[in-house]
DNA sequence: TTCCTTAAGGTTTTT
DNA sequence: CCTTAAGGAA
């Protein structure tokens, strides 16, 4: 342990073996803020502190499992039992034991956001309520705002501030829906990711004896990123720790991003009110960046008020300046990086893992996929839909949550027609008016469906899919979550399903359920599972994102949202898209908050670098089809100039010559053609005959196997599905292909 | 009830 | 532009 300490600089130090109290680590971009965080936790259990009774809450699962297995190695395998993990994963835990307290079955359902929205729909639809004026998702995130702000239904109403924003908006009955969405989720024994956190809270303030439990439970707290949390977020791990008064929190108000998350920038700046007898510490010297990058970072966050004071500082050496990089249109942006990190690779003998391509919306990685895929660089894509989304995953996972908790109205709906078994819509619509009338689930409505009014063909569905269901819940209470899927899967139909469909999305959808099913076996096996179970497989499962489902294995060039860069660093960073309107983005440019809380996602982005920064903006760009212009980021004015390199490398020129003159002439695909690195030496067949089956081998997207031929003359098109590009429409007039066999 | 066609709408950011 | 939802025909 010592030694540990000892590589410590003197502010780190303070921060780890200052354990008792309240405390606030101040922790600047790369400034060892998880080493410090992981290295504190480490000096506790050192000291003697049980594992169990420390709470350490993080952002993200990944950061939780790092940090675990590092504290792991620094003080042995006890640490195992560190209550770590994100804010909703270990409240979950939590609630699995407690929530019967609240009404709520023990086996309760994670609803995602999807499940949410698809709540409110239903309630639209029923209630004849417009769903343009009020839009799922616009209610969705109301909803959710107000639950991460303790305001629930009834308070609501009361609230005539509120009431009256919701009239002056045209949305009067949001209120009423609002209230009608929670009864729902209640009813269908559902919490949603708000209601982990919200239930919690009402959880500690309702029963003092479950209060009293945890707070003799838990010595000490920690907290990362806690910049971000929001107030019910804050008021829990404040109840949790009052006895003790041993909260620790790291955070950096400059890298506050999640503010539309509810997250609240007041928790950081007005700690100390809470606890006067606080203690500071303030980690200022950086370890990531050149010093080049690490002022550019300074200069841009100086821009901003509303902050802490501090200064970054650093002893690295200075580095080369930032480059700039302009491009004529998204697809040129995507082909400048691709070519300027070969050049990389090239000259500094850098690996793809080296690179990661930084944009605002999840929209803009498609050109940099395409792009990547041209030039054979290999990447990992992080976010837009996660693993777990996916339509198959999902119908899968419903099964297992209807086994679980037959109140589970959004998984009944999912599986009770899949595979088709003849009850359509109507039928269903039977189902909730009886429950409605009965005041019971759907379930015991099917579970009794002998004294229902229904066609006996229909009737004796619903008693084969309540035998079957019955036969899942047994499987389920006996065997572990890997043998308990492989039985529902099967004996539900849904694997035989996805078999038959040969279709291109058929076959991915099918080694998704492969993939899902290794997942559930690496789960069974692992050895720190203390429950097996298939409900405490979907537990996990429910609460992970994209991040945490991806393999860091391989090298790959990143590509991901700046948002979910936050916590990372990466030796070559390009920012891209930086122009007016998508970084900062449109809907946040109105007021100084919002602006100021772009800022600090472009000063997030930057400091991501540690040896290598390039800020890319294209003059051009296609929205929903159309040309649009684009102005430069006010970001790029903001850093100082003698931080910047405006140089374009000879590559770039070349590269970007072809492109220019071609836009003239001919627009968008042509230049991008000219970039596929061709073989000169090729000769193509002629495919005028090619046929459905053949596999053939084109000049730019390699083997492939033709799945069908259509139309004639001119319009001849095959659609082809390529070992590395997937499947694609090819026009046979400009295709240049072989034929290796019929 | 299912499948196919057509229309509309969507781009912040995530547990 | 692309994807998803709704509406109509078999």
């Amino acid at each position: 342990m010592k030694h540990f300490i000892e590589e410590l600089n003197p502010q780190q130090k303070e921060a780890v073996i200052n354990t008792e109290g309240p405390s606030l680590i101040i922790a600047g971009a790369g400034s060892g803020k998880t080493r410090v965080l992981t290295t504190r936790i480490a000096y506790l259990i050192h000291q003697g502190v049980d594992p169990f009774r420390i709470l350490a809450l993080t952002f993200t699962n990944k950061a939780a499992n790092e940090m675990k297995s590092r504290i792991i190695s620094m003080s042995g395998a006890d640490a195992r039992n560190l209550w770590m993990g994100t804010f909703h994963s270990v409240f979950a835990r939590l609630l699995r034991v407690e929530s019967l307290r609240l009404g709520y079955p023990a086996n309760f359902t994670i609803y995602d956001t999807d499940d949410s929205k698809n709540v409110i729909k239903s309630i639209l639809k029923e209630e004849n309520i417009d769903p343009k004026t009020y839009k799922p998702s616009s209610v969705h995130a109301r909803i959710s705002a107000c639950k991460n702000s303790l305001i629930k239904p009834l308070q609501y109403m009361e609230n005539e501030e509120l009431m009256l924003e919701d009239k002056a908006s045209g949305r009067p009955r949001f209120a009423e829906i609002y209230q009608k969405y929670n009864n729902r989720c209640f009813k269908s024994g559902a919490m949603d990711f708000d209601d982990l956190l919200v239930n919690t809270y009402e959880l500690l303030e309702r029963f003092p004896d479950v209060l009293y439990k945890y707070q003799n439970r838990f010595l000490y707290v920690l907290i990362d990123e806690f910049q971000d949390t929001n107030t019910v977020q804050y008021l829990i791990v404040k109840k949790i720790s009052a006895s003790t008064r041993n909260i620790c929190v790291v955070g950096d108000d400059s890298q506050s991003i999640y503010s539309f998350r509810g997250a609240n920038i007041r928790n950081i700046l007005d700690f100390e009110k809470d606890y006067p007898e606080l203690r500071v510490f303030k980690l200022e010297q950086n370890y990531r960046s050149t010093s080049n990058i690490v002022e550019a970072s300074d200069s841009v966050i100086a821009k901003n008020v509303y902050r802490l004071p501090k200064k970054l500082w650093t002893s690295n050496e200075r580095g080369s300046k930032i480059r700039l990089i302009r491009a004529d249109s998204e697809s040129d942006e995507a082909n400048l990086v691709a070519v300027t990190i070969q050049d990389e690779k090239k000259n500094f003998s850098k690996r793809n893992s080296d690179f990661v391509v930084l944009y605002r919306t999840n929209a803009q990685s498609r050109a940099f996929e395409e792009a990547f895929r041209r030039f054979g660089i290999d990447y990992r894509l992080i976010g837009s839909i996660s693993f777990y989304q996916r339509k198959e995953i999902k119908d899968l996972l419903a099964y297992f949550r209807f086994t679980l908790n037959t109140a589970d109205e959004e998984a009944l709906k999912r599986i009770i027609n899949l595979p088709a078994r003849g009850i359509g819509d109507t039928t269903f619509a039977h189902l909730i008016v009886w429950a409605n009338d009965n005041q019971c689930t759907i379930w015991d409505i099917i579970n009794n469906i002998y004294s229902f009014e229904i066609s006996s063909r229909v009737k004796q569905t619903l008693k084969d899919f309540v035998v079957m269901i019955k036969s899942f819940q047994v499987v389920a209470e006996q065997k572990d979550a890997f043998e308990a899927a492989k039985y529902i899967s099967k004996e539900s139909g849904l694997i035989r399903l996805y078999q038959e469909d040969k279709s291109i999305e058929g076959i991915s959808r099918y080694e998704n359920i492969e993939n899902l099913f290794s997942a559930l076996k690496s789960f069974t096996e692992r050895e720190d599972t203390e429950n097996k179970s298939l409900g405490s497989f979907l537990q996990e499962v429910s609460l992970m994102t994209d991040a945490d489902t991806q393999d860091d294995s391989g090298d790959k060039v990143t590509l991901m949202t700046v948002h979910s860069a936050k916590g990372l660093e990466f030796n070559t960073v390009f920012i891209t898209g930086l122009e007016e309107g998508l970084f900062p983005s449109a809907m946040s440019m109105d007021t100084r908050e919002e602006l100021e809380e772009e800022r600090r996602l472009f000063y997030v982005a930057v400091t991501r670098a540690m040896e290598k920064l390039y800020l890319c903006y294209a003059v051009s760009r296609f929205k929903w089809g159309n040309l649009q212009f684009c102005e430069p980021s006010r970001f790029l004015d903001e850093i100082d100039a003698r931080f910047l390199d405006y140089g374009v490398s000879t590559r770039q020129q070349q590269v970007k010559a072809p492109e220019l003159r071609k836009t003239k002439e001919k627009p968008k695909e042509e230049p991008v053609r000219k970039m596929i690195p061709v073989d000169q030496n090729f000769v193509a067949d002629d495919v005028s005959n090619l046929q459905a089956g053949m596999n053939v081998l084109h000049n730019a997207f390699g083997n492939g196997k033709v799945i069908q031929v259509e139309g004639s003359g001119e319009n001849k098109k095959a659609i082809i599905y390529f070992d590395k590009f997937g499947q694609k429409n090819i026009l046979l007039k400009f295709a240049k292909m072989k034929i290796i066999s019929e």
